[in-house]
RNA sequence: GGUCGCGUAGCUCAGCUGGAUAGAGCAUCUGCCUUCUAAGCAGACGGUCACAGGUUCGAAUCCUGUCGCGAUCACCA
């Protein structure tokens, strides 16, 4: 039981001892640091039960707490604010505890109840950008996160591998390619990539020429005759044209060996692939079924339909006349397929930009409707666009901010300040890049998961993300710097006394702060994957960490000369680098014992 | 136009499942490195929480409306 249940259950008592009325529920709230105080009790939302005033009955209160509770020391009230203030021995003691709890916060995975993660999920016919690495990151975060919090997860992407688009820059490459191959300069994402932009000039062109000509703008753009031949490619591929497939294959192969350095260096991964060239036919046969159940119905032309008019949407489309899928089929089919696939999957996580909320809504009613169980837990996480100064990102317009050449840069800073600064003397310059890279990600993950997903980022090239204040590299080295005292003190193995004794008391106000926010490190966990919110960890992280610099820069620990003291400090400082360590973790950031 | 999301300090953002005097970082200004890493610490300056109503003992937070920004409303994906 922690100490709010233990509270909890006594001001009930309390209440019930001296008003003779019942209290359904207690509101707490941590004591703000103006005040003298560690928790607080809220006194207004009794008014309703018991008559009188806040402040009187706030003392009443407190005083049946300091007589019957061993971990309240003191109290006081200001208002209906009731300021309990705690023994110095419950921070000891719960300190104590998490001394012999390996992977503090982290609760063991369930081996049953899974939960499937969806995130990337790329078109093969350009190399990622800065929007994906907002996706990659977020989906790879909150599945860490979901991990940390006791489910059990799998990671996966739908690779859109086929379609008009691919087409488009296969056809380029077939036109202008001589047999041009992906090199150690350029990776294959980015020479397929090329040849959509170049298709795309192309095109451009030849609706020009067509306007020129005295064609309306609109119909030039459906009958530009190399759009025509990109068509004609697809219909091809569908029928399985060997020349046309062994070529989609071959410039696949390019697009995936590209993505697996980028995805390597973003540092995610993923347990499952799925290929749209496997699933686009997927969710027919559902149709049949629905049809037959009467969640959709069939209108003249054949086509089929869904009416959620009822729930305020509108009636949505699920099979054209000519009895092909859209895409509200595939995903369907494709979600069906995945619990065939993996039977403990109990829910579904999809991170998708924001562009496609009306999507998701309409996937999940409809998932509903034919009665999945899973279906109560599907969730669309949802996220803003990154945006530039100048407007929307665009391939084809090559208006991108490149996600190999954004990493680069940020390990190209990282170096530069950390040659600046002249702290890694001894280091190999392997160990060196190393640490760049590490710090150069750390800051860019950072930067982009701290915000609300909910929120469109604006990402100015021109000015580079920050590696002070509350960044990335700020909690990086905070991690190292403790580092650096654990390798003086050497004293790992000496424990803090059980017990509160005149050596160690009183805590000095840091180190109950720093305790208390290592305290909020499990119930931190839960809230980020409850809301899939990495920045809720990113937050709380940067609290402990600005916590524990005004710890350090305002505490002696190794010049501390009462013996007890600096081992508790020397464990208290670990403890802290553990939670980073763990916390940064579920971000995909690492930890530099040096910067 | 319908629907959804966002609007908090000069800038970037926390806080939003209602609680005390709205918090950080950047930028500007003051101090602090012969003592554990100054990518740091201590402090100053900076606010009509878009606006107007409402609910409540109490509203940045919940409800309604207005304005601004964005997304979306295809037999595209």
């Amino acid at each position: 039981m922690n100490i709010q249940e233990v509270l909890s259950t006594k001001v009930k008592e309390a209440v019930t001892s001296i008003f003779s009325v019942s209290l359904p529920e207690v509101e707490f709230q941590p004591t703000r640091k103006d005040f003298e105080g560690d928790i607080t009790v809220v006194v207004f939302p009794m008014l309703r039960h018991i008559k009188g005033n806040p402040a009187v009955i706030g003392e009443q209160i407190g005083s049946y707490l300091k007589r019957e509770v061993a971990e309240v020391v003191d109290f006081n009230v200001v208002k209906g604010f009731l300021n309990v203030v705690l023994t110095d021995a419950f921070y000891l003691d719960f300190f104590e505890s998490t001394l012999a709890t390996s992977n503090f916060g982290y609760v063991v995975p369930s081996d049953t109840d899974a939960i499937m993660v969806e995130y990337s999920s790329p078109n093969t016919n350009k190399p990622l950008h800065l929007g994906h690495i907002r996706n990659n990151l977020l989906g790879y975060s909150v599945a860490e996160i979901l991990k940390a919090s006791g489910k059990k997860v799998y990671k996966t992407q739908i690779i859109n591998d086929r379609g008009i688009h691919i087409c488009k820059s296969m056809l380029a490459y077939v036109k202008e390619g001589k047999e041009e191959e992906p090199t150690d300069i350029l990776k294959g994402d980015k020479l397929v990539g090329n040849y959509y932009v170049a298709f795309d000039q192309m095109y451009k062109a030849e609706i020009a020429t067509l306007v020129a000509n005295g064609v309306d703008q609109k119909e030039a753009e459906k009958k530009a005759p190399i759009l025509l031949e990109a068509q004609e490619m697809l219909r091809k591929w569908e029928a399985g044209d060997e020349k046309v497939v062994a070529l989609w294959k071959k410039m696949n192969t390019w697009v995936y060996d590209g993505f697996d350095i980028t995805y390597k260096n973003l540092g995610v991964n993923f347990d499952k692939l799925y290929y749209e060239s496997n699933t686009y036919l997927l969710g027919k046969d559902v149709v049949a079924d629905g049809l037959k159940r009467g969640v959709f119905f069939e209108k003249e032309d054949g086509s089929v339909w869904i009416d959620l008019t009822e729930d305020g949407l509108d009636e949505k489309i699920v099979l054209r006349s000519d009895g092909t899928s859209v895409y509200m089929t595939q995903d369907f089919g494709t979600a069906i397929q995945r619990v065939k696939d993996y039977p403990d999957i109990s829910g579904m996580v999809y991170t998708v930009g924001n562009e496609q909320d009306y999507h998701f809504k309409v996937l999940f009613l409809i998932l509903k409707k034919l009665g999945f169980a899973w279906a109560e837990n599907l969730n669309h996480l949802s996220y803003g666009m990154v945006d530039l100064p100048s407007g929307k990102m665009k391939s084809r317009e090559g208006t991108v901010v490149d996600a190999d050449d954004l990493m680069m840069e940020m390990t190209a800073t990282a170096e530069k300040i950390s040659n600046e600064l002249g702290k890694l003397e001894g280091y190999s310059e392997e160990e060196k890049q190393d640490l760049y890279n590490m710090i150069g990600l750390g800051a860019l993950k950072y930067y982009i998961l701290k915000v609300d997903p909910k929120k469109r980022i604006l990402f100015n090239p021109e000015e580079s993300v920050d590696f002070q204040g509350n960044t990335g590299p700020f909690i990086q080295y905070t991690y190292a710097r403790i580092q650096s005292i654990l390798r003086k003190a050497a004293t790992t193995n000496v424990r803090i006394p059980k017990t509160v004794n005149d050596t160690i008391a009183p805590l000095h106000g840091k180190e109950k702060e720093l305790i208390k926010q290592i305290q909020l490190f499990p119930e931190t966990i839960q809230q980020a994957a409850t809301n899939h919110s990495p920045a809720l960890i990113a937050n709380y992280t940067y609290d402990l960490v600005k916590e524990f610099n005004s710890f350090y820069q305002n505490v002696s620990i190794l010049g501390e000369t009462n013996e007890e003291k600096k081992v508790f400090r020397v464990q208290l400082s670990k403890k802290v680098g553990e939670v980073i360590q763990s916390a940064l973790l579920l971000l995909g950031i690492h930890v530099p014992e040096r910067m």
